[in-house]
RNA sequence: GGGUAGGUUGAGCAGGUGGUGAGCUCCGCUGGCUGUAGACCAGCCGCCUUCGGCUGUGGGGGUUCGAUUCCCUCCCUGCCCA
């Protein structure tokens, strides 16, 4: 049994307000995370928006979905538009109309994704930029910097994630380094108004996840990323690497934040192994791509027989797609890649993953959780196959 | 009517001047995507019994061991002239 649990940083409080039950059959939590911009309830799903946008929404759009806090990364607006240039513009908040909570990636994740563009060593990462092929080196501090610029609510500590499935002595050599970089960002942050997260390496090595658990929760700071998953792990390994990792913050009262989780089925797992925020470009881009997330399973709008179905994508939805348009319509935009497309898939999956989550936070509210989650696994539906749910519309 | 350029797998093309035409881009079909180098990527896209085989260069005929290629004829299309 977790005691009520407050945490009260500078720019951060976090309040759980339903522990665990003691029984221990989950350790799903609901909680209020207040940060300078807003109050987030968890768990949540944080929409990514790189750019300093949600790609093909609005600041309206994004509010709509339901979301209370979204992503930006630091790498992506340190190469364009520029840091600086945002802070002279009033900050990342005004700059892009977002007036509610932004939680800034440190750009660690680019040294996974920009595979052969980046080189690392001690003090940081060279980055080749992939928009013109500029050199760009990025240690901590300067991590650090450039989302004090930005001016986001929560700042991350700049990280070195590796594949799940690479050699432990790979996972232990970034963990370490990732470990030093979390105390060289803690250092160099200033910013009063701005929360800091650090982040847990480890890869799928119970030991190295143990110790990277305890290690960068000993550091003072706002909240505990747990990084280096989502990636080509299976679930299994997914689960087991939470259920090391998060037993050990039982009695810590800061939120745990699950990085690059995103598909309602993984929500729900990490959900109950004590997850309280999440992120992911999952909904967004398999949105753009013609997938439509649906109560218990998923609908591929290109597929041709859409094209005469005059049904909402989803009955009860109301998203700007579902309440207007039909399958056929949706499906016509997405063989014209009309623009319109994007937008109204977008705003859909959003919409079911942030519904999702809700729904998540009023099963453990209500005291159901551990018993409702067969019914919320037939409602994310698998993650991968091709299984679809069949709606009459 | 005369001249000229053409007719290649749904569309548009490449190639091929007597020695095995299934190559490209669209379109179409399907799958994938998890801290965004992603409105992207991959596979399929003539037929079959598919690690292989067969058919196919407008139709018909001819020459040849062998024809998309050379010859005859017909059909169709664009352009120019009348």
């Amino acid at each position: 049994m977790t005691a009520p649990a407050v945490y009260e940083g500078r720019a951060a409080r976090y309040e759980v307000d339903v522990a665990p039950p003691a029984d221990g059959s989950t350790r799903a939590r609901t909680g209020r995370l207040t940060l300078t911009h807003g109050v987030v309830e968890t768990p949540q799903f944080m929409p990514v928006g790189t750019n300093a946008t949600v790609k093909a929404l609005t600041p309206d759009d994004i509010r709509d979905t339901g979301a209370s806090i979204i992503l930006a990364n630091t790498y992506h607006l340190y190469l364009r538009p520029g840091h600086d240039r945002i802070a002279r513009l009033g900050g990342l908040h005004r700059y892009m109309d977002w007036d509610g909570p932004i939680l800034t990636d440190s750009g660690g994740f680019q040294v996974v994704s920009l595979g052969d563009l980046r080189v690392v060593d001690e003090d940081g990462v060279t980055f080749r930029s992939h928009l013109d092929g500029s050199q760009h080196r990025f240690t901590p501090e300067l991590a650090v910097g450039v989302q004090e610029a930005l001016g986001s609510d929560i700042a991350v500590a700049l990280d070195q994630p590796v594949f799940p499935s690479s050699p432990r002595d790979v996972v232990a050599e970034a963990t370490e380094r990732t470990h030093r970089w979390a105390a060289r960002s803690l250092a160099a942050h200033a910013r009063e108004d701005q929360a800091m997260f650090g982040i847990v390496q480890g890869g799928l090595e119970p030991d190295l996840r143990a110790a990277s658990t305890r290690y960068i929760a000993s550091l003072p700071f706002d909240g505990i990323c747990i990084g280096g998953l989502a990636g080509d792990e299976t679930p299994e390994q997914r689960d087991a690497a939470l259920d090391v990792a998060i037993p050990l913050l039982a009695d810590d009262p800061r939120p745990r934040y699950l990085m690059g989780l995103g598909s309602p089925a993984d929500l729900l797992e990490a959900v109950h192994r004590g997850v309280d925020l999440f992120d992911s470009v999952l909904p967004a881009r398999v949105a753009r791509n013609g997938q439509l997330w649906v109560p218990g399973g998923r609908l591929n709008l290109r597929n041709q027989r859409f094209l005469d179905d005059a049904g909402p994508v989803q009955e009860d939805c109301p998203c700007l797609l579902c309440r207007r348009f039909s399958r056929a319509y949706l499906a016509h935009l997405f063989r014209a890649k009309e623009l319109l497309a994007y937008r109204l898939a977008t705003c859909h999956n959003l919409t079911f993953t942030l519904d999702f989550m809700i729904r998540i936070r009023a099963a453990i509210r209500a005291g159901t959780f551990p018993a409702t989650m067969s019914e919320l696994r037939v409602r994310a539906g698998r993650v991968s196959g091709s299984e679809v749910a069949e709606q009459s519309a």
